[in-house]
DNA sequence: TCAACCGGGCACCATTTTGTACCCGCTTTT
DNA sequence: AAAAGCGGGTACAAAATGGTGCCCGGTTGA
């Protein structure tokens, strides 16, 4: 595109951009995990009871998705039972504080209605 | 919730965020539209022809959505020909930010794989 | 006169996403 | 012994979302 000249449409790096933002935020639940993860919720179990209304199926699907992003990390807590941490990545923390802003937007929404 | 105990669970006003957070910025193409705002196109033919891929259906439900949250105005603009300039909002722009923030955390994440 | 443009609607269909219910192996509890 | 808990998978059904194609009335251009 020329100097100065307006742009036409939006570029594919763009459009690849909202295209992952929608992959990753865009889903139903994404932002709640992320926030609880962000409020040191971390394993599987105790964020399917911390998020009611979530399926397991989804909780699953939603962390998998998160750790192929690289928004957070996945740990195996030694002993005889399987214990996993889930937890932001330093990525992750940055999308939590994104989230709570969007929160926020949301909140003052909300007020003026 | 007593002082100094931890939470069991999201209140249901953090989960009525969330899910207008994803009514907001979970649809697709929602972010682009939103980022075209931003960027000065205001026009649903010119929204139209900006975004790539758009169908005009979804453009005017994204438009019709965001005018309900108060993140977008819409004014007609006089003549003879039906003309329309949409524009964001206060709060508008500042999620047109956000998305913005997470465009780059996006970027981020592209740049490490 | 017809086509194109302006902005917008809607029925129907296709696609995608989410939820349900069940499955697994292991350990611990009842 | 059975149930419950740990973490996780999958087939199928249900729900939701997005796209196509056509429609509208108006103005302008071919």
């Amino acid at each position: 595109m020329h100097q100065g000249m307006k742009k036409k449409f939006l570029s594919l790096n763009e459009r690849a951009a909202y295209h992952s933002l929608e992959d990753v935020v865009g889903c139903k639940w994404s932002a709640g995990v992320v926030a609880a993860l962000a409020e040191g919720v971390s394993r599987p179990g105790e964020l399917e009871r911390y998020i009611p209304g979530i399926s397991k199926k989804i909780l699953n699907e939603r962390l998998r998705k998160l750790l192929d992003y690289r928004l957070i990390t996945r740990s195996e807590i030694p002993g005889r039972v399987p214990h996993v941490a889930y937890a932001l990545t330093g990525t992750g923390r940055k999308l939590a504080r994104v989230i709570g802003q969007l929160k926020q937007l949301d909140q003052a929404h909300r007020e003026s209605r």
